[in-house]
DNA sequence: TGACATATCATAATC
DNA sequence: TGATATGTCA
């Protein structure tokens, strides 16, 4: 037993005790730093290797999609590649149960996932039909409402009784109901609607219900802090049957409670979960003494928190260091200069982070950073699949996936420019509801197309033609050959091209980098030896949160949020702007609750640092066009004055504070010109732009070889459609105007 | 319909 | 301040 068990010396004694601890619930307090992800991976490790429970019987979930791969990662290390386990996000678990089952909560199963973007549009449209001119009911305040409801299961109608009966609230619900009834028409479901339907199915469909619960006989739950009450739910109805339920996670860590996590969920773990087994692993592997000092006597201040403190055997370290500006500007500078000083041959950029409270404070570093030539990466704000061009083509191939997707519809039909304006839009939509049909059965009517001013008339003629094609040979096409054929046939590539502005160029860029998502998609597909789907892949893509830019090994200052960078260390951390107002923000004056939450987002912020910890402010800060004098944090009034140094003594060391001033520009080199447009004119063009052969070219018998199912026979041509029997896959009927056949 | 001027309004952001 | 939404004109 103890050299089978080798792997598990590595752990400490708590974190072997919650490892080996299988039976039963058992809630694991893991303080920041206190090797949360070993202990799971661990235990996971443990089951499979020594207890012999199947993988198929464990599941463990996480919040994102990063957490869930390092998960995985480290797990396969240590039992072994390929493991069929249901190591996933909440809402990739929940979507999985629902591709299995979506008709028993009136879906069909091709149902495509609505993004913040896409709930927007329909909320704008439901309040452009009752005409509301209240300029407070924004789509994202209501959404916020809407959402807020699901979380908590409360019914449009409920929220109506609930809220008082004024014409506000009324309106609210008018909208919460439209909405879920233009979702659902859509077939179509949104992030919250994810979790919403898979509790109903569980909930309501007993012979589900039972299936999950036996299969998942182990779960774990990771940040289970962070969890709101529908998690909660899905967690408790899976964990019913077997009550194998491990959560980990930190109540001091919680500040997610403005996006609906519910703090109470850890706090209330054990009278949930009677008999519940707490184990809390305070031993922190990260920081220096000082640090964790510094951070305990931050977040002692809160109350109702579960009692524990973080001890280390390193050494107390430096002291922190504490500056504060003159104002905002300097404030930046002081820190590049500092960065300057820190780094050469013992440290490099990527081992220091700035963590600000707000994206606005970013600019300001940027600015100080480019100018001394400092490397730097800004984390979060923008990402990938926001571009606009990435989301249109993922409308159009959302279109091509679910025919009955209106919004996708209405969003790229006059995308190139097709001449339907505005005001045509509306009339078709409002004729589509009129025939109770899709929009994109309306456009492909000849009739409409008569309606319409001929060039418009014409281009839906196309643009319907193409779609309702593609449509129909989906599941007979690769998605990087439907993904061609829209780029090129809807005439959305040669708009660009026509443009030819230096914006147009990064967005054909920009495309073709989509592509090569595309086919990264494909190729981790053929190496399972499956074929993959475009419905698949669009799920993948809007489940999937932003492309972690922050590459490895890039030798780079890394920027963001406090908020984003839970979870990560670093060697060196700045936390600028430490003013009250700022830090906390005054948004949360009011609350005590409020107040609390900052606390810990502070607590977060001290944690991340391995060595060095740098607090700055500004004496004067410049903030929406104007500037106001500023007082020191609330924060920073609670460290212990003993473990912090700095303010005037910076001055005294001969700090020049302006030494940022006047730095030259560093040489920077474009190198090779980029040309995307030769690129996407070998690749895509020659491809899509016309059918690859015709039916003239075939006859019965003729040997063809296909893009995506390899090597067949024709059978029988009928017009322009050839059946034909392939190797792999049997008999397919083919359109010829799309399907990617050569002959052989 | 699209280009330009003006008004507005600001935490944090996973999936 | 500065990004974005809205309104006006050709």
């Amino acid at each position: 037993m103890q050299q089978i068990m080798e792997y598990l010396n590595k752990l400490n004694p708590e974190q072997r005790e919650a490892a080996l601890h299988l039976d039963g619930p058992l809630l694991i307090l893991a303080g920041a730093g206190s090797g949360k992800t070993s202990t799971m991976t661990h235990r996971i490790a443990y089951m499979i290797r020594e207890k012999g429970i199947s993988p198929y019987n464990v599941l463990a979930v996480t919040f994102t999609n990063k957490a869930a791969k390092e998960m995985r990662d480290r797990v396969e290390t240590l039992v072994g590649e390929g493991l069929n386990m249901w190591i996933l996000t909440f809402h990739a678990a929940c979507l999985r149960i629902l591709r299995m089952h979506a008709d028993r909560v009136g879906y069909e199963k091709n149902f495509v996932v609505y993004d913040p973007d896409d709930q927007k549009t329909v909320i704008r449209n439901a309040l452009k039909e009752r005409a509301v001119e209240d300029k407070k009911m924004t789509p994202a305040y209501i959404l916020s409402i809407i959402s807020d409801c699901k979380e908590k299961e409360i019914s449009p109608e409920e929220y109506e009784r609930t809220n008082g009966e004024n014409p506000k609230v009324r309106l609210i619900a008018d909208i919460y109901k439209s909405y879920e009834q233009t979702l659902k028409k859509n077939n179509a479901m949104d992030f919250d609607d994810l979790i919403l339907r898979a509790v109903q199915l569980l909930s309501e469909e007993e012979d589900v219900r039972l299936f999950f619960q036996n299969k998942f006989r182990y779960i774990m739950v990771d940040e289970y802090q962070d969890t709101n009450y529908l998690q909660y739910r899905f967690v408790k109805l899976l964990a019913e049957q077997h009550n194998n339920l491990c959560v980990v996670g930190d109540d001091d860590q919680c500040i997610y409670q403005w996006r609906g996590a519910d703090i109470n969920n850890i706090l209330d773990f054990e009278k949930d979960f009677r008999g519940a087994k707490v184990i809390k692993l305070e031993q922190n592997y990260r920081s220096n003494a000082n640090i964790l000092a510094a951070a305990h006597s931050v977040i002692k201040n809160n109350r109702g928190r579960k009692e524990k403190e973080l001890w280390t055997d390193k050494e107390k370290g430096e002291k922190l260091r504490y500056y504060r500006a003159d104002d905002d500007k300097e404030e930046a500078r002081f820190i590049a200069a500092e960065i300057d000083r820190l780094c050469g041959p013992a440290r490099s950029y990527s081992d220091i982070a700035v963590l600000y409270r707000t994206n606005a404070q970013s600019r300001r570093f940027e600015d100080a950073f480019f100018g001394k030539g400092i490397p730097y990466r800004v984390l979060g704000g923008f990402r990938y699949y926001d571009r606009k061009e990435v989301k249109d083509m993922m409308s159009y191939m959302r279109v091509v996936q679910n025919p009955s997707d209106d919004l996708s519809l209405e969003r790229i039909m006059n995308e190139p420019k097709r001449g339907v304006g505005d005001k045509s839009v509306e009339k078709l939509k409002a004729l589509a509801r009129v025939r109770k049909e899709s929009l994109l059965a309306v456009l492909s009517d000849p009739e409409v197309w008569e309606g319409l001013s001929a060039a418009a008339g014409k281009n839906m003629e196309e643009l319907s033609a193409v779609i309702n094609l593609l449509a129909q040979e989906r599941e007979n096409l690769k998605v990087s050959d439907i993904y061609d054929a829209l780029l090129v046939r809807t005439g959305y590539l040669s708009a660009l091209e026509k443009q030819n502005t230096v914006e147009s160029e990064s967005r054909v860029e920009n495309l073709l980098e989509f592509k090569s998502a595309i086919y990264d998609y494909e190729k981790e597909k053929e190496d399972a030896g499956e074929l993959g789907t475009l419905s698949e892949f669009l799920e993948k893509i809007s489940l999937m949160a932003e492309v972690d830019n922050h590459e490895a090994g890039e030798n780079a200052v890394v920027l963001m949020t406090l908020h984003s960078s839970k979870g990560l260390e670093f060697p060196v951390v700045f936390m600028p702007g430490m003013e009250d107002g700022l830090f906390p923000s005054w948004r949360s004056f009011d609350k005590k609750e409020g107040i609390e939450e900052e606390r810990r987002l502070c607590y977060v912020g001290i944690t991340r640092a391995m060595e060095r910890l740098y607090l700055t402010s500004s004496e004067y800060r410049t903030m929406y066009g104007k500037g106001e004098h500023t007082r020191e944090s609330l924060f920073l009034r609670e460290i212990d004055k003993s473990l912090i140094e700095g303010d005037g003594i910076w001055a005294d060391k001969g700090f020049d504070r302006y030494s940022g001033i006047g730095d030259p520009t560093p040489d920077f080199s474009l190198g090779e010109p980029f040309r995307p447009f030769a690129h996407m004119k070998s690749a895509a063009e020659t491809k899509a732009a016309k059918p690859v052969l015709s039916a003239s070219e075939l006859a019965p018998g003729d040997k063809v070889s296909h893009n995506k199912f390899g090597q067949g026979l024709i059978i029988s041509l009928e017009g322009n459609t050839a059946s034909v029997a392939f190797d792999s896959v049997g008999i397919k009927k083919l359109a010829l105007d799309i399907a990617p056949l050569k002959k052989v």
